[in-house]
RNA sequence: GUGGAUGUAGCUCAGUUGGUAGAGUCCCGGAUUGUGAUUCCGGUUGUCGUGGGUUCGAGCCCCAUCAUCCACCCCA
């Protein structure tokens, strides 16, 4: 295959045969998200790459080795393509005064861009569904979230899939002084610590927590907990978040190991997790960022807000709850020119009625347009020959199996009330 | 970025110690000139991922390369 025929590697194409779970979950999210007030927007896909610098941290490996970073050769700017969602809802926020004396609820959802290694379910243009409540600081949009999710969730079929592991990482300062006690700790035992915690020592000593490496559990598990040190409004904080989600039936656990690999995080981070999809199991995620705004160069702002993959959940609903694939009700089979010239203004009729009506095109011999009829799912092949325009009719035949029982016969039914016909099955 | 596995028809896959490719499915035609799916008969599938090498001869052996998948890592 000639490399120009071949999408670039980890760019996928969603082809029709998979369009109806994408669009069972795009659907899902859609209605969830408005019932709970939140407002659509989008931004653009390229941003300015200090925005994603400032926002995600430099020492993130997002930023250092991710991200699909170009000079535009007309301007010289340095630009990125998003490899998230969040910075440029913030962005907009402030450019356009969202949160001037306000909150906003608001969510979104397109492609996101990181030039990782693909595997199951991480790709390197992947879809998200991101959803952030700016200028709120209680708990209770925390929860808000969760619950949300837990809703969606449930109309996909896939509740009892996921679960869900929360955490709080404390306020920025609390957050700094509990670094440098993790990194007295594992120092303390760097003899134990594999290669890549040795780096991430001096990188990102949080991110041991959460290694994999059976030979480190025990110290890790001995290691001095974030939970221990969290000052009294980051605990209060915490612990009304776990009274919201109880009381709404929500059930977690606590991952004192759960950090999340955005700097902009703080208090609250939230995983819903499953073990169906191999190592890719995080299939949402997202948590507080009150700092954000400032660090971008706002008024402060809190804020908080998730982001969930939807190649991931695409992956999870194929397998727990698969979408049965969209079929039109009727195929319009013609035979004869004039019957020809009625199929097309009958089709046209019924589809202002509000049916999905395929007419056979290409003409084919009749065999071959019931073959289509069939191939296509349709419940109904409408039947337009000249016999039947002559009488002013249409022979209906029901093509699917379960439908087959109930009718055996075709049946004919008048040309001018098929419509009200098809209303009524 | 590191490691492992796999690339043969549109799809799922066979292919013997090396002798110039096959099945099922799909598609097309017929049995049934106006009845799909089921049955029977017939027909078309191809840069064996790509480029080199060894050999009289390579789908098979060797080298390189590309792609996909899986794990590490990272994250949604």
């Amino acid at each position: 295959m000639s490399k120009t025929l071949q999408a670039i590697k980890g760019m996928n194409d969603i082809l029709p045969d998979e369009s109806p779970a994408w669009q069972t979950i795009e659907d899902a999210a859609r209605v969830i998200f408005e019932q709970y007030g939140y407002r659509f927007m989008r931004t653009p896909v390229v941003e300015f790459t200090p925005l994603f610098v400032r926002g995600i941290g430099e020492a993130t490996d997002v930023v250092e080795k991710e991200m699909y970073t170009f000079e535009d050769k007309l301007s010289n700017e340095s630009l990125t393509l998003r490899p998230e969602g969040t910075a440029g809802i913030v962005r907009a926020a402030i450019e356009h005064n969202l949160t001037y004396g306000k909150s906003e609820r608001l969510w979104t959802t397109g492609a996101m861009f990181r030039h990782e290694k693909p595997q199951k379910g991480r790709y390197r243009q992947f879809y998200q569904l991101d959803v952030e409540a700016l200028n709120f600081a209680g708990p209770d949009i925390d929860a808000e979230h969760i619950v949300m999710l837990g809703r969606l969730w449930k109309a996909l079929g896939i509740e009892k899939a996921v679960r869900l592991k929360i955490n709080s990482i404390g306020d920025i300062g609390d957050r700094t002084k509990y670094r440098e006690t993790l990194v007295q700790y594992f120092s303390r035992h760097q003899e134990k610590l594999d290669e890549d915690s040795q780096r991430r020592l001096t990188v990102n000593p949080l991110r041991i927590l959460d290694s994999k490496n059976p030979s480190m559990q025990t110290m890790i598990e001995n290691a001095p907990r974030m939970l221990d040190l969290l000052n009294e409004d980051a605990r209060a904080h915490f612990e009304t978040l776990q009274t919201l989600l109880t009381h709404a039936g929500i059930a977690f656990e606590i991952d004192t190991r759960l950090v999340r690999g955005l700097d902009y995080y703080n208090r609250t981070v939230f995983e819903w997790v499953t073990d169906q999809l191999g190592s890719q199991g995080t299939v949402a995620g997202g948590g507080r960022y009150d700092g954000l705004f400032q660090q971008l160069g706002g008024k402060p702002v809190p804020a908080c807000g998730f982001a969930a993959g939807i190649e991931r959940l695409v992956l999870l609903l194929n397998e727990v709850n698969p979408t049965k694939p969209k079929a039109p009700l009727a195929y319009v089979v013609s035979q004869g020119v004039a019957a020809k010239v009625a199929a097309w203004r009958l089709a046209e009729t019924l589809r202002d009625a509000g049916h999905t009506i395929v007419l056979n095109a290409d003409g084919g011999n009749f065999k071959s347009q019931l073959k289509k009829a069939d191939a296509c799912l349709a419940r109904l092949a409408l039947i337009l020959g000249d016999d039947e325009l002559a009488r002013q009719e249409v022979t209906v035949k029901w093509l699917r199996e379960e439908d087959r029982a109930a009718h055996p016969e075709q049946e004919k039914v008048d040309l001018h009330v098929l419509g009200d016909w098809l209303n009524k099955i």
